[in-house]
Parts: structure tokens; C-alpha cells; sequence
DNA sequence: ATGCCGGGCGAAGCCCGA
């Protein structure tokens, strides 16, 4: 079995308390990490080596930054979303590992948040959808098990919020933004969550602001997508949950997929 | 609430996040 995991830590550095004790518990063996918000030399390897985790990190000073942690060898690691040589936001890692013989493609994704929708931050949004949509129909015709996994900044649905209304102007939820997740998903991925659950209002963010965690006023943004070799491995996914609870918490909080391995 | 909180940077106040 092996147990896949995404977080956006908001800050590696003052989340790393936050992240062993979660480590610890929830064991998994595969780590996908978002906002860093460090470069690779200020990268707390030694606490997370020491749980037995090998480490790659894509980092960037102050903002973005992801990262990657294995119990598994991670072999081929590339850099960066393919597509656009002049895109130097870190914000893209994949890494392949071998498990019983069996070869896993992972990357971790920190998909830009694109607000305010009037701005070429939204079109960057966009145009970072259109290369993660070509890149990943390149990795799916490799017809292996592919887990792409991350903070989408995309809510799929009016059941992934708790008030629609509320959020249709917003880059998060913006027909042109749901209209490309929808294109991802139309090639063959599938929302490992949503292939477990089928539920309404199961978030993974609460802004810190306004009570919204007291409140249950959240989101769901991050998400597992799957090749087909890799759905047909799934076994169970979910959302930590109470770990948004607990002292100086991410914004964020884990989500996670086990696999047949 | 057009950022209410929280983090980075850097040492006050602005930028950024979703």
C-alpha cells in the first residue's frame, strides 16, 4: 500500500513543527508540499530526513516553492511546468518512484491563484492551466499510474463551497478557470477525492480571516488527479481535517490517497 | 470589507495569499 499525500504548508519554515507532528501520525509515504516560501538552502531537511524521508525541493525565495517527500528513492526529478522557458515561479516537481516494482509518477503542483480576475495575473493563471493541461496529456500517453497532486486554486463545483454566490467572481471559481480543470479532467484524470466521496462541503481551506474555520466557511481547492493506472490502484481518500484546528495551522490542510503497491 | 488574518521581508509598512 502506499499512502500519497498533498499540503500548502503557507511557509515551510514556521510549519515545520506543524508538519513532523503530522508527519508522525499519518505516516504517509509520499509528500506533496506547496508555498514553500524558501529556497532549497533554507529547506529544513534534517527533521524530515530524520522520519525517513528522501527529498526534493523546487524552492523560491518568498513566494511558491514546492517540494516532495518519499520513504521511496525519487529518481528522475524535473523542475518546473513544461511550456514556457520564461515562467520563473516555482510552482511545479515531478519525480518518479518505484514501489514492488512498480514505477509511480508524482508531481506536486501549486497552481496560481489569479486574482484579481482583471489582472495578467489571471491570465498567467490561465495560460499555466492551458501548459499543466498539455503537459499532462504527454505524461497520460506514458500509460503509467500518474499522481498529480496539489493546490489547484480551482473549486471544481458550487458542492466544493460553501457559498457559491459569494465566490463567482473569483479566480477560484471563474467559468474560464473551471472550464480548463474541466478540460484536464476530459483527458483522462480522475478526482480521487470524488471517486471516494460523494458528499457536499468537504473542504481542504479556511481562510484565516472572518471566522471562516469557526465557521466551516471553506473550500475545496487541492486534489489528487489520477491516470487511469493510477485510479484503478485506488483504495481510499480523505481530507486531515482537524489539523486546521490545531496551533498556527496552515490555511490548507492534507489531503490523501493509498494505493495498491 | 477593495484582505477582517497570517507570513515574508526587515525592522514600518507594504506585498501577497484565496
Amino acid at each position: 500500500m502506499l499512502k500519497i499525500a498533498t499540503w500548502n504548508v503557507n511557509s515551510i519554515k514556521v510549519r515545520t513543527p506543524n508538519l513532523i507532528e503530522w508527519l508522525k501520525e499519518a505516516a504517509p509515504d509520499v509528500v506533496c508540499l506547496q508555498e514553500l516560501k524558501c529556497l532549497e538552502d533554507a529547506f529544513p531537511f534534517g527533521p524530515i530526513e530524520d522520519l525517513g524521508y528522501n527529498i526534493a525541493v523546487h524552492g523560491q525565495k518568498t513566494y511558491n516553492g514546492v517540494a516532495i517527500l518519499s520513504k521511496y528513492r525519487l529518481d528522475d526529478v524535473t523542475e518546473g511546468l513544461p511550456g514556457d522557458d520564461s515562467d520563473e515561479q516555482s510552482r511545479y516537481l515531478e519525480a518518479v518512484l518505484t514501489v514492488n516494482g512498480t514505477l509511480f509518477r508524482i508531481a506536486t503542483i501549486y497552481l496560481p491563484n489569479g486574482n484579481p480576475v482583471d489582472s495578467d495575473k489571471f491570465a498567467y493563471k490561465l495560460a499555466w492551466m492551458d501548459r499543466l493541461v498539455a503537459h499532462a496529456k504527454t505524461l497520460l500517453a506514458y500509460e503509467e499510474p500518474l499522481v498529480l497532486a496539489g493546490d489547484y486554486n480551482v473549486i471544481p463545483t458550487a458542492d466544493d463551497v460553501h457559498d457559491p454566490a459569494a465566490w463567482a467572481g473569483d479566480a477560484l471559481f471563474r467559468p474560464e478557470t473551471r472550464a480548463r480543470f474541466h478540460k484536464l479532467m476530459n483527458i483522462g484524470l480522475t478526482d480521487a477525492f470524488r471517486a471516494c466521496h460523494t458528499e457536499s462541503h468537504r473542504y481542504t481551506f479556511w481562510d484565516y480571516q472572518a471566522g471562516a474555520w469557526q465557521k466551516d466557511h471553506g473550500i475545496r481547492i487541492d486534489h489528487l488527479l489520477l491516470s487511469p493506472q493510477a485510479a484503478d490502484r485506488l483504495l481510499a481518500c480523505d481530507i486531515d481535517k482537524v489539523v486546521r484546528g490545531r496551533e498556527k495551522p496552515s490555511d490548507h490542510v492534507p489531503v490523501w490517497a493509498t494505493f495498491e503497491a
